[in-house]
DNA sequence: TCAAATTTGATACAAAATGTATCATCTGTA
DNA sequence: TACAGATGATACATTTTGTATCAAATTTGA
């Protein structure tokens, strides 16, 4: 499976304390990292789990260890999540109040936050 | 297969065709739908790309039909995906802009767009 | 409404894949 | 080198899957 050795590398830990934690004998899990087997939709999911990331991920289908599930609350209420970067809590002040900029004045206040952040882009 | 019936219905097409598809009989998608049988990896990530969805939505391990995966150019370039809601090209331009801004004044900028947000919803 | 046609679900069985015991290989260490 | 621990390879009994076939449900059209 797609990055599971560098996963557990990352971890410290043996084949056989992954598979213990698992619930399966470390062959099983040998063939897993090697490629060699698919485990179950079960086992799967506990490895996602237990690696704090995406089945996605696992499976390959994309290089961004990341997904909504992780997003925190905040990502969540604010429907963005931010991949890489951290964010300050003042930057989600301002995703929240852009938010509600944009619920209460519609498309003209995008244009003109659009319209000042240029202005202090220029004036630099 | 969690919500694989809904996603099915969505797209209006009947079982024979989504199988044709993806390239299995009929009565194997069946079983998945029906959730008796584990369709392979391989048969799984051809699901979640015909659905435009991701494997972990499939497995049920997220209710957010939504992951990085799917994010466009775009939004992996400036690190930020939304959830639910499409961002217009206006907005994009505000977050490379903002980011931008960033990079070039850094916290500061941060704290001058939040006091210029604020001051539009206070003066509305 | 009814019957034919279409679509979906259930079952059975050959074929394929999995789980684990066992052995082999590799790596580090005294 | 010899030993110990960790990982990889192989074999085979068991489980699971893929699909043909049949049954049930749903839709369609007169």
């Amino acid at each position: 499976m797609e990055h599971l050795l560098k996963l557990r590398n990352d971890s410290g830990l043996k084949q056989s304390e992954i598979a213990e934690k698992l619930g399966i004998s470390r062959q099983a899990y040998c063939h897993y990292e090697t490629g060699k087997r698919e485990a179950s939709y079960d086992t799967l999911c506990n490895m996602a789990n237990l690696f704090d990331t995406s089945v996605d991920y696992l499976l390959g289908r994309t290089e961004l260890n990341n997904s909504p599930m992780h997003w925190t609350e905040k990502e969540k209420a604010a429907g963005v999540g931010a991949h890489g970067v951290k964010l300050s809590d003042e930057e989600w002040e301002i995703i929240e109040l852009f938010s509600e900029l944009k619920r209460v004045q519609g498309e003209a206040a995008v244009h003109a936050v659009l319209t000042m952040i240029k202005t202090i882009l220029e004036s630099n």
